[in-house]
DNA sequence: TTGAAAGCGCTAACAG
DNA sequence: CTGTTAGCGCTTTCAA
């Protein structure tokens, strides 16, 4: 069953010229007769080839046509959405997306960065779960561009695509100010993420600049499954001088604090991190953005340092916006 | 700034052995002194030496130690769990995942598969938009395994893992009828899909087996995106006769309907193909499943062909269940 | 325990 | 318009 696959000297051999001309006519490059292309290509069709892109891309001074993606799992929203945007970004320019996952892991990623590396793709977009970022910084050194994506490293200066995480949590903060609520909550991810840093802090300024100075105590961060989110809003919504209004700052954490208040009467008002397919239906006020632009400038960025621009680090901040639904739309 | 990657030669060189001595340490190999040993991996550090993947796949035989995988779009949770849950289970035997979007289109798919061939994928995992899989049958003759997943060819005896689509149609009808639902509608996906066809055909069944013989009048196909399907369940809904239940026949659907409805007082009873984040929250019955073993299977399945197991065609078909919630569960 | 030589499939460089 | 040669980085085979 299994015939063996051709190579392009088979081709040449049947075809009764040499691999060079073989080589021609697969490329599709000038100066081949016209019958001879024909005879070769007929030949190439009959035995089923296809060129090698392997030893291709092993003499082309060993870069694949490949970008790796490391995320935190691709079965998330937010992080699949990332992959289309860079996806589409990379087809044009002839690019494959190897996208693997970290599962948030510092260790798995740099065992993942280390075989995408061996693997010589031509440049990296990584949404680091990572503070360590030597091997990576060393990796750039050595030749293979990196652009951060989502999280911005403090320990080496490149290329970042960020949200403008700060504007984010201020302008729901400041909504929520203006429609009378004072105990505001908060709901975040693992605290040694940059994101969650950046948004934590953002809180606290909007919280002290309207004379909160106690909003610490509505903070619940490491909440990374829907499970322990929807513990955190529990805790929030049953404690003391509960909170009249939470901010999520993820949509995991979202969905996790909706399954805690769906049967409750008491809910609070819910402004939500990053936009989802349902909020629309369920009426919930979020921080909306566009992951696929975040894939997609990242890999526009990584374009040109594959391309050999050097200049100096860029860091792009994506926008995002304020979408006022139901949750939050009472007036306290 | 861009040092050159050294190569193994480098290494040798440095360290005043062989190329041959280099590789054993690099691969852990016996019989290498342990001085010599240490040494070569301190010059290995020092330089930055990654052993290049695409030379020593190159050599093997060509063949990557990658699988392809083929869907119609990473960002919908669908694929994306699929994605998942091969990427877990090829991860453990050390194969990367390439993970590429056909967007619903035959010819980009033909592309696709053409491309991970040439890169000489391991196998290939394919959800295909194409009703011709000539193509993909000659490369697995030629050596590249394949697995269908989610959509049977019709025209190539291959392997697949599908969802048991009858039994959960006629699942979620029964339900319905049982609540005493007559006028029930379908709204579909691309009429083309072999999923799309089993899944109307067992609904035909079911409702005729309950004297239903009028029921294509209440069923729409070809809503691929979220607007077309809330169209197309508004068109329903407001119709002459309109239905009392809706069956919804993926994921994609089910969110359009629910945009359609929200707003709506005269909401017909709803079941969705499909699990969803949300669904519990939003209480609608749907038909489960997990897409993310659905792809392990069709990992491992690949595995064992790429092991070499040249036994018949597989048929696998993983189980759904009906999650009965409050969209349903009022009777008629 | 170490090394030398050959070759994987393809294309750039250089003839004819 | 067509062909020859050499070599990409690594490992297999064989020898020392």
């Amino acid at each position: 069953m299994s015939t063996e696959r051709p190579t392009l000297r088979a081709v040449a051999e049947r075809s009764g010229v040499s691999m060079k001309t073989v080589s021609r006519v697969v490329n599709g490059e000038r100066y081949v007769a016209a019958d001879t292309a024909a005879r070769v290509l007929t030949v190439a069709a009959e035995l089923g080839f296809r060129p090698n892109t392997l030893a291709r891309e092993f003499r082309a001074g060993a870069r694949s046509a490949t970008v790796g993606l490391v995320t935190g799992d691709v079965a998330n929203p937010f992080y699949s959405r990332i992959a289309r945007g860079a996806e589409r970004a990379l087809r044009e320019p002839g690019l494959s997306l190897l996208s693997t996952s970290n599962d948030e892991d510092a260790d798995r990623e740099r065992t993942l960065v280390a075989q995408l590396v061996e693997r010589r793709v031509s440049g990296l977009l990584v949404v680091s779960a990572d503070d360590d970022h030597s091997l990576i910084a060393r990796e750039r050194t050595l030749g293979t561009p990196v652009v951060f994506l989502d999280r911005a490293p403090a320990d080496v200066d490149a290329d970042t695509v960020v949200l403008d995480n700060a504007g984010g949590i201020r302008t729901a903060v400041e909504h929520l100010l203006e429609r009378g609520h004072r105990r505001i909550g908060l709901v975040g991810d693992l605290s040694r993420l940059s994101t969650h840093r950046e948004r934590v802090h953002a809180f606290g300024d909007a919280m002290r600049a309207v004379g909160v100075p106690d909003w610490q105590r509505w903070v619940r961060s490491d909440s990374h499954d829907l499970d322990e989110a929807s513990r955190a809003v529990r805790d929030l919504v049953d404690g003391q001088e509960a909170p009249t209004a939470i901010v999520t700052t993820n949509n995991r954490i979202t969905t996790g604090a909706l399954r805690a208040l769906v049967d409750r009467t008491d809910r609070p008002a819910l402004v939500g991190f990053d936009d989802f397919d349902l909020a629309d239906v369920l009426g919930i006020t979020v921080i909306a953005h566009e992951p696929d632009a975040m894939g997609r400038v990242g890999a526009e960025e990584l374009l040109a340092r594959i391309a050999g621009d050097d200049g100096p680090p860029r860091h792009h901040v994506q926008p995002v916006r304020l979408v006022v639904r139901a949750s939050s739309s009472t007036a306290r």
